[in-house]
DNA sequence: AATGAATGAGTCTTCATTCAT
DNA sequence: GATGAATGAAGACTCATTCAT
């Protein structure tokens, strides 16, 4: 609440966040569509015009959140395919954090993936990249794999994209184990 | 389209359910929420107010639909609950028919009871009550099976529930095979 | 004021000019964009969402506007055109009829015309082409003028726009007399 | 941006200059009330709320602007009125710097003069009174005429206000000569 | 019975202006 | 003296619903 002064990066990005967490607890009870920006204004403690200090349009709030958690992912991936492991072992450990943040997200990340369907084509798009970015992460180690020779020979862009999919149901349906 | 000829039950409902049908289309498509009354009175071919002499309001389509098909259900069940046979294979008829519900409806089931949740908790309750009624002739059977001796002594609602909810992956995961 | 009838396209245009009126009072006095929706509504006594049933949106009420008047010209200058006179005389018969509009107007056209430089560029470009068409139509009688003999050969279409413009001083300035 | 040292009047007033002729560009392309007080400090190079030393509201950088400028011919027609020349030569002088100062503007002035009409009243009154302020001078040097002799008798208000505006149509007609 | 014209409430968004630093 | 963060009021536009015919 500071005036005159330009907010720094960091207090930007804070305050982001907290509208984004405001805003999905908004969503998740009435939907993306049906929450109005007043109602998001109020619940993030805010006027309603300062909202479009910290995102363009309403849209923005969800692409922005939704890419900054792929974003979270991807940097922890990245970190572990770096480490000096064999290829399945790291694939082991990716997938472990993807499950691991499937569990935590849960309804949560079912249901916001219904509301982006909802947004624009281009939003849409925006996110996908993002989605694309990780998954290539995963192609990468599967292809790592296989010139170890720990992977039988295997289409790397559609396991990787199985991998991803296969193990939505682990979570939703009961107590999270995990294995490849 | 015909003019001062009253309209017999049957017809009025045969008409609702071209309704429901047009507008589920439509909510599939774009959702609930975006889905204004003009399109589907357009999708429905009649005029738009003519829609407020089938359905109250918006809310109610979907509503009246969501009840319509439990109902059916219900209905169906009832009828397999009065044969003449062991409990458990009544009820395992009775599954056999939600099961093949679901595997018809599948993504069309999923989407739906998301819209479901955007409705003003009135209405929701309403479509809980339905289902209450349905879960309660499964609860039923249990009972019978207990009471027969072929089923061990168990919370039959609870059982009921889970019997409901646990068999969804078989039809969202995979190849739809039947045993409960 | 009748609810349920479709409007006859006589109708709805008469109606159109009603709000069309009501606008350009509210216009002249205050400026278009100055102008809300809700004030041309009420001037025009009608409610605020009724004005999109006759106009999709605010520029589109100034557009066809200014589009009907040049098209009113247009009409009455064909008509002109068709006549068997000398072209010349036509010609004189035309400027006269768009000097006694540019009279009556006067003022109105001024400001107006300013207003709709504050218009999207699309919506200028179809105002455009109706002056176009107007233009045209004075050329044509240039040329035939020419072919006659009764006019030296000249550049027809810069004769046209030359004519259209030069006459306005006559009006704005003093006392309207009329000659080509 | 220095911080702490006190403005200077004169500097004060340089700086409401360059506001004044930065916010003109902008109001020329765009018009006034399209024009945001964002665009204005950007294009003045100052923080938005800066604009606000040095104008109180966003009208005000519009009417003392006009105002000064009119307040500019008053005091070099105010100088010229003190010469000890024949009334008529005098005025002469002065319609000749009032036609510079149009010729100069041209098209700035008139769009200029739309953009005022669009200000509250109270604004306009006080633009009335400088242009009164200017107009008296003229009615002054023509009652001396008269008096002199060299000017029929006349009411020197309306003659001075047609002065003004007769003089208009020589500059925005075509190649300005002077005469009155 | 069937319709489309009419409407007010509500939506997202912009903007002049204030104020704490 | 200078700033940008914060905001409420207002704007164009949409839509479920009503109502006269």
């Amino acid at each position: 609440m500071p005036k005159g002064i330009p907010l720094t990066d960091e207090e930007q990005i804070r305050r982001r966040y907290e509208i984004f967490w405001a805003s999905v607890k908004l969503f998740l009870k009435s939907g993306f569509q049906e929450t109005s920006m007043r109602e998001i204004a109020h619940a993030a403690n805010i006027g309603k015009s300062t909202l479009y200090d910290y995102f363009q349009a309403k849209d923005e709030i969800l692409v922005w959140g939704v890419e900054d958690e792929i974003m979270d992912l991807t940097v922890e991936a990245q970190k572990i395919v770096e480490l000096s492991l064999p290829a399945i072992e790291r694939l082991r450990k990716v997938m472990k954090t993807y499950l691991e943040f499937l569990a935590a997200s849960k309804e949560l990340y079912l249901k916001i993936s219904f509301e982006v369907q909802r947004l624009d084509l281009e939003s849409q798009k925006r996110i996908q990249v993002r989605r694309h970015t990780y998954q290539d992460l995963i192609r990468q180690l599967i292809d790592e794999g296989v010139k170890e020779g720990s992977f039988r020979k295997v289409d790397s862009l559609l396991v990787a994209r199985l991998l991803l999919i296969a193990i939505m149901p682990t979570v939703f349906t009961s107590r999270p184990t995990g294995a490849p």
